[in-house]
DNA sequence: AAGTGGTCTAGACCACCGA
DNA sequence: CGGTGGTCTAGACCACTTT
């Protein structure tokens, strides 16, 4: 029974809230398909409209698919670019393109102050960072710096990522049961750095999009701090605007 | 009565194209109340739960939004800016800052290629360019060049667009019945022009964030191109991430 | 044919608002 | 109090997919 909070709640928030945990304790894997309405409606002493109700909400959050005939099921984690994508600069209407990331290496750091507070951290907590290069079509795009705390995800390395694919996320996912959401994302344009400018093989000092990025648990429990440095000299970043229809 | 199209669509899709055009048209003003769902239902001889859903997508999409117990209304038109706003950079969770615009002056141009090929028009066609200068608390933060078909919008000058508070797209509401749909935003990091500059009170140069818009009608006819140069030095750009809870 | 999501209806009741 | 949106139910039928 779910009517057990007294409706403080409404029923399909409540259903909600309660499939999220499940899935977010790996009742059932990405890509695995959830009981019918039908089956939800009854184990939860509802009516299958409900059930119904709180899945298409989940659907437009990106939490589930469906497919008509078929059944429901578990959207993928999401990925690390975490973005639409890039298009060439200037052409609208022209299609998207996802960038591949390649796993540069994992190392130890201590947490700048800045960088403690964001993720809700002790000054100079332990961070684990793991870089990544991503490539469009063999030629260099971004890296990333990602930064999480060492204590939450005790053991992850390079080697752990590479089995989740060079994903962090799925890493986070696979291992950690963390789904992320992100948090806020903020842009602004920089010159590259120089350590970032060997990386990209490109001259320090040429403006480059910086995004910053931070991502949570599905309980908004922050888990990473993200600083990507993007060249954007013939493609253009196309941030994930939700009215799309 | 809405049925005549046979069902190829479902019976609140057409309803949702049917008020898009009534609001469209200017039926309704912006925050102007509809007519409640019951009404809506009798009208249009369907059930008041086909109303509501057609009216809930509307609502998710922006165009409308409804307050418990008062009514539905119709959403003002977007905002100029257009994105939710800057924030201080490196500050996650803090509170997020609309800028001012202020009218530059209005000219007329003619289309490069590019332009008019976003812009679905022939080569070399008359523009409208629109030039406002966004302010942060007083410091320069953003220019603006919209650029509008000036055959479509025969007559829009500063002294329109000043009738309406400064911004172009209420002007495009309020003056040509056209309610503005972003259709997509492509960013990069560039230096800054020297013209630009100039407006802006800082050096040529500097990296700045390139913002690109292309926006349509509701009927997905394209009606401005628009290049922001924003300034990133203190304050971060944050895009509208769709699901935000 | 059976099982799934997708639409639509009719009716009930609740929560909030304003007069 | 009446009017509005907000939730929930039960049942019907449709469209699509798989067996």
């Amino acid at each position: 029974m779910i009517r057990s909070q007294l409706r403080r709640q409404p029923l399909y928030t409540q259903i909600k809230t309660l499939l999220s945990q499940r899935i977010g304790e790996g009742a059932w894997q990405p890509n695995e398909m959830l009981p019918s309405e039908w089956e939800l409606a009854e184990e939860l002493g509802v009516s299958q409209g409900t059930v119904r109700k709180a899945l298409t909400e989940m659907v437009t959050e990106g939490m589930l698919y469906r497919q008509q005939g078929k059944g429901t099921f578990v959207a993928d984690v999401m990925g690390d670019w975490a973005g639409p994508g890039m298009v060439p600069a200037g052409l609208f209407r022209s299609r998207l393109e996802l960038p591949a990331a390649e796993l540069l290496g994992c190392s130890r750091v201590n947490a700048p102050d800045e960088l403690a507070e964001a993720l809700g951290l002790k000054r100079g907590a332990a961070l684990v960072r793991v870089r990544q290069l991503w490539r469009l079509q063999a030629e260099a795009l971004a890296v990333d710096d990602a930064y999480l705390p060492a204590e939450r995800i005790e053991g992850l390395d390079a080697k752990l990522v590479r089995q989740s694919g060079g994903s962090v996320y799925n890493a986070l996912h696979r291992h950690y049961a963390v789904r992320p959401v992100l948090v806020q994302e903020q842009l602004r344009a920089v010159p590259l750095p120089r350590e970032e400018g060997v990386l990209l093989g490109v001259a320090e000092g040429v403006p480059v999009l910086s995004i910053t990025r931070l991502t949570a648990s599905l309980q908004g429990e922050p888990v990473e701090w993200r600083q990507r440095y993007c060249l954007t000299r013939t493609m253009a970043y196309v941030p994930d605007h939700g009215r799309v229809a």
